[in-house]
DNA sequence: AATAGGGTTACAC
DNA sequence: GTGTAACCCTATT
Protein backbone atom coordinates (compact mmCIF):
# COMPACT_ATOMS: atom_id res chain seq x y z
CA UNK A 1 0.00 0.00 0.00
CA UNK A 2 2.99 2.11 0.21
CA UNK A 3 3.54 3.69 -3.06
CA UNK A 4 6.59 6.10 -1.40
CA UNK A 5 10.05 4.74 -1.49
CA UNK A 6 10.84 5.89 -4.46
CA UNK A 7 9.02 9.49 -5.51
CA UNK A 8 11.90 10.91 -5.18
CA UNK A 9 14.56 8.82 -5.93
CA UNK A 10 14.59 7.92 -10.04
CA UNK A 11 11.21 10.21 -10.51
CA UNK A 12 12.35 13.61 -10.86
CA UNK A 13 9.31 15.18 -10.42
CA UNK A 14 6.70 14.47 -12.74
CA UNK A 15 4.14 17.38 -12.21
CA UNK A 16 6.42 19.76 -10.14
CA UNK A 17 6.57 22.72 -10.94
CA UNK A 18 9.26 24.91 -9.26
CA UNK A 19 8.30 26.16 -6.09
CA UNK A 20 6.70 29.91 -6.39
CA UNK A 21 8.02 32.27 -3.76
CA UNK A 22 4.75 32.19 -2.19
CA UNK A 23 3.98 28.81 -2.15
CA UNK A 24 7.29 28.47 -0.19
CA UNK A 25 6.49 30.82 2.03
CA UNK A 26 3.06 29.16 2.75
CA UNK A 27 5.14 26.00 3.26
CA UNK A 28 6.85 27.58 5.76
CA UNK A 29 3.89 28.76 7.27
CA UNK A 30 2.36 26.35 7.11
CA UNK A 31 5.94 24.36 8.74
CA UNK A 32 5.40 26.79 11.67
CA UNK A 33 1.80 26.34 12.43
CA UNK A 34 1.83 22.44 11.88
CA UNK A 35 4.69 20.96 14.38
CA UNK A 36 5.56 17.91 14.69
CA UNK A 37 3.05 16.49 16.96
CA UNK A 38 0.42 16.57 13.99
CA UNK A 39 -0.80 13.55 12.97
CA UNK A 40 -1.44 14.51 9.49
CA UNK A 41 1.08 17.09 9.87
CA UNK A 42 2.16 16.65 5.94
CA UNK A 43 -1.52 16.61 4.83
CA UNK A 44 -2.08 19.43 6.68
CA UNK A 45 0.80 21.40 5.14
CA UNK A 46 -0.10 20.00 1.43
CA UNK A 47 -3.56 21.20 1.81
CA UNK A 48 -2.55 25.03 2.68
CA UNK A 49 -0.25 25.02 -0.17
CA UNK A 50 -2.03 24.68 -2.83
CA UNK A 51 -0.61 23.60 -6.32
CA UNK A 52 1.39 21.31 -4.22
CA UNK A 53 1.06 17.27 -3.29
CA UNK A 54 1.75 15.58 -0.52
CA UNK A 55 4.51 14.10 -2.44
CA UNK A 56 5.68 17.21 -3.65
CA UNK A 57 5.90 18.71 0.10
CA UNK A 58 7.54 15.70 1.42
CA UNK A 59 10.35 16.09 -1.20
CA UNK A 60 10.44 19.87 -0.32
CA UNK A 61 11.47 19.37 3.06
CA UNK A 62 13.71 16.39 2.48
CA UNK A 63 15.93 18.67 0.04
CA UNK A 64 15.58 21.27 2.81
CA UNK A 65 17.02 18.64 5.80
CA UNK A 66 19.18 17.98 3.49
CA UNK A 67 20.77 21.07 2.83
CA UNK A 68 20.64 21.70 5.99
CA UNK A 69 22.57 18.47 7.18
CA UNK A 70 25.07 19.00 4.23
CA UNK A 71 25.78 22.64 6.06
CA UNK A 72 25.90 21.25 8.82
CA UNK A 73 28.71 18.24 7.95
CA UNK A 74 30.70 21.38 6.80
CA UNK A 75 30.96 20.54 3.59
CA UNK A 76 28.79 23.51 1.84
CA UNK A 77 29.96 26.57 2.76
CA UNK A 78 26.86 28.86 2.57
CA UNK A 79 25.44 30.50 1.01
CA UNK A 80 24.93 32.68 -1.85
CA UNK A 81 24.04 35.96 -1.01
CA UNK A 82 22.42 36.62 -4.65
CA UNK A 83 19.82 35.37 -3.77
CA UNK A 84 17.21 37.75 -4.65
CA UNK A 85 14.41 35.77 -5.48
CA UNK A 86 11.97 38.30 -5.46
CA UNK A 87 11.91 41.48 -5.47
CA UNK A 88 10.99 42.31 -9.09
CA UNK A 89 9.87 45.76 -9.62
CA UNK A 90 12.99 47.73 -7.98
CA UNK A 91 16.13 46.61 -7.71
CA UNK A 92 17.15 48.46 -4.54
CA UNK A 93 20.49 48.03 -4.95
CA UNK A 94 21.19 50.43 -1.92
CA UNK A 95 22.25 47.72 -0.05
CA UNK A 96 25.89 47.90 0.82
CA UNK A 97 26.55 44.62 1.93
CA UNK A 98 29.93 44.53 4.00
CA UNK A 99 30.19 41.33 4.64
CA UNK A 100 34.23 41.61 4.23
CA UNK A 101 35.63 39.69 6.55
CA UNK A 102 38.94 40.04 6.80
CA UNK A 103 39.23 43.60 6.55
CA UNK A 104 38.76 44.97 9.99
CA UNK A 105 35.95 47.10 9.83
CA UNK A 106 36.03 49.21 12.71
CA UNK A 107 32.81 49.81 14.08
CA UNK A 108 32.04 52.84 16.28
CA UNK A 109 30.90 52.24 19.58
CA UNK A 110 28.56 54.63 19.25
CA UNK A 111 28.09 52.95 15.93
CA UNK A 112 25.05 50.90 15.26
CA UNK A 113 25.63 48.24 12.96
CA UNK A 114 23.92 47.92 9.39
CA UNK A 115 21.93 45.21 9.75
CA UNK A 116 22.21 42.86 7.44
CA UNK A 117 18.91 41.68 6.04
CA UNK A 118 18.15 37.87 6.49
CA UNK A 119 18.05 36.06 3.09
CA UNK A 120 16.08 33.39 2.76
CA UNK A 121 18.47 30.68 2.84
CA UNK A 122 19.06 31.91 6.21
CA UNK A 123 15.43 31.85 7.16
CA UNK A 124 14.68 28.39 5.64
CA UNK A 125 17.60 27.17 8.13
CA UNK A 126 16.68 28.90 10.65
CA UNK A 127 12.79 27.51 10.46
CA UNK A 128 14.18 23.97 10.01
CA UNK A 129 16.33 24.73 12.97
CA UNK A 130 13.50 25.77 15.04
CA UNK A 131 11.55 22.74 13.93
CA UNK A 132 14.33 20.20 14.94
CA UNK A 133 16.26 22.06 18.53
CA UNK A 134 12.86 24.01 19.13
CA UNK A 135 12.10 27.24 20.30
CA UNK A 136 14.35 28.84 22.75
CA UNK A 137 17.26 27.08 22.13
CA UNK A 138 18.93 29.64 20.08
CA UNK A 139 21.97 28.56 20.83
CA UNK A 140 22.29 24.95 19.18
CA UNK A 141 19.96 26.62 16.27
CA UNK A 142 22.66 29.36 15.57
CA UNK A 143 25.35 26.49 16.34
CA UNK A 144 24.15 23.90 14.12
CA UNK A 145 21.31 25.37 11.59
CA UNK A 146 22.19 29.10 10.86
CA UNK A 147 25.65 29.37 10.98
CA UNK A 148 26.21 32.44 10.26
CA UNK A 149 24.05 33.84 12.13
CA UNK A 150 24.91 34.69 16.03
CA UNK A 151 22.02 33.31 18.93
CA UNK A 152 21.80 36.79 19.59
CA UNK A 153 20.49 37.53 16.01
CA UNK A 154 18.37 34.32 15.70
CA UNK A 155 16.74 35.43 18.98
CA UNK A 156 15.65 38.54 17.63
CA UNK A 157 14.67 36.85 13.81
CA UNK A 158 12.90 34.62 15.63
CA UNK A 159 10.90 37.53 17.76
CA UNK A 160 10.26 39.45 14.35
CA UNK A 161 8.89 36.20 13.28
CA UNK A 162 6.58 35.62 15.77
CA UNK A 163 5.51 39.30 16.19
CA UNK A 164 4.53 38.74 12.45
CA UNK A 165 2.84 35.22 12.53
CA UNK A 166 0.63 36.37 15.41
CA UNK A 167 0.07 40.10 13.77
CA UNK A 168 -1.02 38.47 10.77
CA UNK A 169 -3.29 35.22 12.89
CA UNK A 170 -4.35 37.53 14.51
CA UNK A 171 -5.49 40.14 11.91
CA UNK A 172 -7.31 37.17 10.03
CA UNK A 173 -8.96 36.12 13.26
CA UNK A 174 -9.95 39.44 14.32
CA UNK A 175 -12.70 39.57 11.87
CA UNK A 176 -13.31 36.03 11.16
CA UNK A 177 -16.33 36.24 9.65
CA UNK A 178 -16.39 39.58 7.88
CA UNK A 179 -13.23 39.05 6.93
CA UNK A 180 -13.73 35.75 5.11
CA UNK A 181 -15.11 38.26 2.03
CA UNK A 182 -11.87 39.85 1.50
CA UNK A 183 -11.63 37.18 -1.88
CA UNK A 184 -11.01 40.29 -3.89
CA UNK A 185 -8.11 39.74 -5.86
CA UNK A 186 -8.88 41.57 -8.98
CA UNK A 187 -6.18 44.50 -8.38
CA UNK A 188 -3.89 41.96 -9.64
CA UNK A 189 -1.04 43.00 -7.26
CA UNK A 190 -0.69 39.84 -6.19
CA UNK A 191 3.02 38.78 -6.35
CA UNK A 192 5.97 38.63 -4.02
CA UNK A 193 4.94 40.05 -0.68
CA UNK A 194 1.70 39.68 -0.58
CA UNK A 195 0.36 38.73 3.04
CA UNK A 196 -2.80 38.36 2.04
CA UNK A 197 -3.66 34.88 1.04
CA UNK A 198 -7.25 33.74 0.46
CA UNK A 199 -7.84 30.44 1.36
CA UNK A 200 -9.05 28.34 -1.44
CA UNK A 201 -12.77 27.78 -1.83
CA UNK A 202 -14.27 25.73 0.47
CA UNK A 203 -11.00 25.16 2.56
CA UNK A 204 -11.51 23.13 6.03
CA UNK A 205 -8.98 23.88 7.77
CA UNK A 206 -9.25 27.02 9.13
CA UNK A 207 -6.97 27.15 10.94
CA UNK A 208 -7.24 25.31 14.73
CA UNK A 209 -4.94 28.58 15.78
CA UNK A 210 -2.89 27.62 18.69
CA UNK A 211 0.24 28.93 18.89
CA UNK A 212 1.68 25.54 18.88
CA UNK A 213 2.79 26.68 22.36
CA UNK A 214 5.92 25.08 23.75
CA UNK A 215 6.33 22.13 21.23
CA UNK A 216 9.64 20.47 22.19
CA UNK A 217 12.54 21.46 24.29
CA UNK A 218 14.93 18.96 24.64
CA UNK A 219 17.57 20.46 27.54
CA UNK A 220 20.71 19.08 25.89
CA UNK A 221 23.65 20.30 25.10
CA UNK A 222 24.05 21.74 28.28
CA UNK A 223 27.99 21.60 27.99
CA UNK A 224 28.93 25.18 28.10
CA UNK A 225 32.10 24.93 25.96
CA UNK A 226 31.75 28.73 25.44
CA UNK A 227 31.18 28.51 21.88
CA UNK A 228 30.37 32.17 21.36
CA UNK A 229 32.80 32.50 19.22
CA UNK A 230 31.56 32.74 15.75
CA UNK A 231 35.02 32.82 13.68
CA UNK A 232 34.66 36.45 13.38
CA UNK A 233 37.91 38.09 13.30
CA UNK A 234 37.18 41.48 13.97
C1' DA B 1 6.85 62.53 3.30
C1' DA B 2 4.85 59.03 6.05
C1' DT B 3 4.45 54.33 7.37
C1' DA B 4 5.75 49.64 7.77
C1' DG B 5 9.10 46.10 7.95
C1' DG B 6 13.39 44.41 9.66
C1' DG B 7 17.62 44.30 12.57
C1' DT B 8 20.60 45.55 16.39
C1' DT B 9 21.45 47.11 20.97
C1' DA B 10 20.12 47.70 25.69
C1' DC B 11 17.59 46.39 29.76
C1' DA B 12 15.26 43.14 32.91
C1' DC B 13 14.44 38.62 34.79
C1' DG C 1 21.64 33.14 29.55
C1' DT C 2 17.09 34.17 27.77
C1' DG C 3 13.16 37.17 26.84
C1' DT C 4 11.29 41.72 25.94
C1' DA C 5 11.30 46.53 24.71
C1' DA C 6 13.20 50.51 22.56
C1' DC C 7 15.85 52.62 18.86
C1' DC C 8 17.33 53.09 14.33
C1' DC C 9 17.71 52.32 9.52
C1' DT C 10 15.96 50.98 5.08
C1' DA C 11 12.44 50.17 1.81
C1' DT C 12 7.88 50.74 0.11
C1' DT C 13 3.53 53.56 -0.96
Amino acid sequence: MYQDGLWMIGNPSPSSSPWSPVQDKLFERALVIFPEESPDRWQKIADEVPGKSLSEIREHYEALVHDVLEIDSGRIELPSYTDNSFTPSRESESQTNQISFGSKAKLSETERKKGTPWTEEEHRLFLIGLQRYGKGDWRSISRNAVVSRTPTQVASHAQKYYLRLNSAKKEKKRSSIHDITTVENSSGAAQPNNQTWVAPSGSPVQLAMEPMGPPRQFPHQGGSSGYQTFGFPM
